[in-house]
DNA sequence: AAGAATGTTATGTA
DNA sequence: CTACATAACATTCT
């Protein structure tokens, strides 16, 4: 699989809810427009991910924005489709199969311009090979007082880690999620960036994120329910893998994080790196 | 069967 | 401008 930037042909057959109805536009969240549904029968060109977008670039300098928020997922069936829902199928001009896209997703259709606003406010993407982590250090050092917990599922400071992701890279460097941003070194955040996308990689390999996931044909590894539950070390566990000792359980950023209190610190190890601002 | 969950955004407050 | 909190969104799983 090519390193960031994947490219896909797609097709769009049709923008309608499984019942037949043209997509409604619902709340300012769920953006199922009109202007998706006209786009019945015509062509993309491509697809790029960014972070957790997705953007299928289009004729005449259009994109369709899709982001899959919490419960969205491209969904594939053989047959008639599940029970009505919103939906936007798409078809591969390759692979041929259909997917549904199921959820609370936004789905959008929007200019190049508003593309690159949308990419503008997106910090580094670590699967993209232009993912460059000296810029969301930078980032990071601009919010010194946020707990590297709260800032690692910021968008603007690194696009496309989520919550589980957060919990793993985070109890693999030893991390305690509320140690504030400006107590990381330099070297802390190499190692936390390199170890996110190593996580990321992972998951695309198990069909976790989208794009990707269409050229890996696993159905069975997207739900994140499912047996891959067993690989993640910390979320939703209760015992450390490294020593055994009892998972606490806390909020960050509203969220639940698991945390192992003997191995990850709230303060830096060594004491060289309290000179670290 | 009620509640929580992978995420974002609009809105308010400090 | 940053930061923090809250609710809402649609669906699935516990």
């Amino acid at each position: 699989m090519p390193e960031g930037n994947t490219i896909h042909r797609l097709a769009l057959v049709h923008t309608r809810d499984l019942a037949g109805r043209a997509v409604r536009a619902s709340s300012p969240q769920g953006r199922f427009s009109r202007e998706a549904a006209r786009l019945d029968g015509r062509r993309f060109l491509e697809a790029e991910a960014y972070g957790k977008h997705l953007f299928h670039r289009w004729h005449g300098g259009l994109v369709v924005h899709v982001h899959l928020g919490m419960a969205g997922s491209f969904s594939q069936f053989a047959g008639a489709p599940p029970a009505p829902r919103v939906s936007v199928r798409m078809r591969l001009s390759v692979p041929r199969v259909t997917f549904d896209l199921i959820g609370p997703p936004t789905c959008e259709l929007i200019d190049e311009e508003a593309r690159r606003a949308v990419v503008a406010r997106l910090g580094p993407d670590p699967l993209r090979s232009d993912g460059d982590p000296e810029v969301a250090w930078e980032n990071l050092r601009r919010r010194p007082k946020r707990t590297i917990g709260d800032a690692l599922i910021d968008q603007r400071v690194v696009s496309g880690v989520g919550n589980i992701y957060r919990n793993e890279a985070l109890f693999l460097l030893g991390i305690h999620p509320l140690r504030p941003a400006g107590r990381l070194s330099h070297a802390d955040w190499i190692a936390l960036w390199s170890t996110i996308r190593r996580l990321m990689r992972r998951g695309v390999r198990a069909g976790t994120r989208t794009v990707d996931r269409l050229e890996t044909p696993h159905p069975l590894a997207a739900s994140r329910r499912d047996p891959g539950d067993d690989d993640f070390y910390v979320y939703q566990q209760t015992v450390c893998r490294r020593c055994g000792g009892a998972l606490r359980e806390l909020s960050v950023s509203d969220r639940r994080m698991f945390v192992c209190p003997v191995c990850q610190p709230r303060s830096p190890r060594r004491p060289s790196e309290t000179a670290a601002s």
